[in-house]
DNA sequence: AGTTGTCTCCCCATTTATGGGGAGAAGAAA
DNA sequence: TTTCTTCTCCCCATAAATGGGGAGACAACT
């Protein structure tokens, strides 16, 4: 009799992780080893425990998806992660690819998908869901590449862990004096910042900038 | 033998609903009748069908919670309905309520919260969850009311259709002499109604106002 | 007749944001 | 060692946003 596959859940919604445990608990092979609410919560986990598979909200408090698979890669923490995301979170995949997720399920699928994202990723297969594929097609192919011209990176330029600091500040409403006190820094620093942000995500002003936020889901 | 209460689910994320559906099936006094994906599907089952209880996320595709409501009160729908609110949407729970809407629930309570939920709504009281109380109290503490003041109303002014106009403008952003280009008025009006925007909303700035169009579907 | 709401425009002033440039310190990487 | 990135700070200037006030025109409603 083989073991099951450990499952480890994270998001910041307990009642989605109600459904998840209660989706998993439907399936013998699988079993649920617990769950975190916050990114940090994770990242102490993953300090003393381990799972087979984590499943990975990207949006959450206290360090976001994206942080705690940053700390994966530094830490050389070896876990096969499934990023949950909402929405268009497309431009995202190819840097949690590089970051080391394995598969991508959207909210929006129903919870009998999970089944199947764990134990293909749990064989050392990617999963995509069907909405997270098609996004992403479209964003390969709605792009109008002109012959010669080479496509824009349509993945978000990387921000820095400092600009990301201060992006999450602006899309909260602070202004650049307000952002400076925050962080300790000055406000030409803070200004230089939203320069070099305006520049990497090619929008127009802070309420740009917000918007880019969300959509990424930066905040 | 008394009857279940009936309660019917709607959510866009189905493994949302999936949870809750796994959180009542614990409670022998409740039974779920069925469950909508969107605000239309919300809307085309009240037509035909009835609960006791509908529980009602606020932010969906297609016709959001609000519009739901609206619906209802247009029709003269009576049934008892639980907002299902992330975050900080506490803004809205005076028109909610206003709308008919009984009770509140934030997504970060625990599931067991639900149950406590319906039964009291279904009582004919009202059922707030910690979370909405807490910032509720915040809402109404934080505005420092003087003695002998009536405090602002809380809840979004509606907007005139020409703010709103500019709101979506902005948050698409646009700046207010390209505006006052667009919607061939002075830039001196744009400002006007950027100055009522902010008041009305209470928020900080154009983010806050772009932010308030994204939460609240005007854009 | 009077009130109310909406749309429009203006005055004033201050604070923020944007856009260009340069530059040093620290650390990682080649 | 040299190069690159990141974080930090500054100069300059102009454009934009915010905050306060007032006010006329017009329609709708009481």
């Amino acid at each position: 009799m083989k073991e099951k596959i450990q499952v480890h859940v994270a998001d910041d919604h307990k009642i989605l992780i109600e459904g998840i445990i209660a989706v998993i608990n439907t399936d013998d092979d699988i079993e649920i080893e617990g769950y975190s609410l916050t990114g940090k919560e994770v990242i102490d986990w993953a300090e003393k425990h381990r799972a087979d598979i984590l499943i990975l909200d990207i949006n959450m408090p206290h360090y976001d998806g994206i942080e705690v698979l940053k700390f994966f890669k530094l830490k050389k923490i070896n876990l096969k992660v499934i990023i949950l995301s909402s929405y268009d979170d497309v431009k995202l995949v190819e840097e949690m690819l590089s970051l080391g997720a394995s598969g991508f399920l959207s909210k929006d699928s129903a919870g009998e998908h999970i089944i199947n994202a764990i134990k293909a990723v749990h064989e050392g297969e990617q999963y995509f869901s069907d909405v997270i594929k098609n996004n992403l097609l479209k964003l390969y192919t709605g792009q109008k590449v002109k012959a010669g011209e080479r496509p824009e990176s349509t993945i978000a330029h990387s921000l820095t862990d400092r600009e990301v600091e201060v992006l999450k500040l602006i899309a909260q409403e602070y202004s650049s004096p307000e952002i400076a006190d925050l962080l300790n820094i000055s406000q030409s620093t803070v200004d230089t910042y939203r320069k070099s942000l305006l520049k990497k995500t090619n929008v127009k002003n802070a309420v740009g900038l917000a918007m880019y936020a969300v959509k990424n889901k930066i905040i």
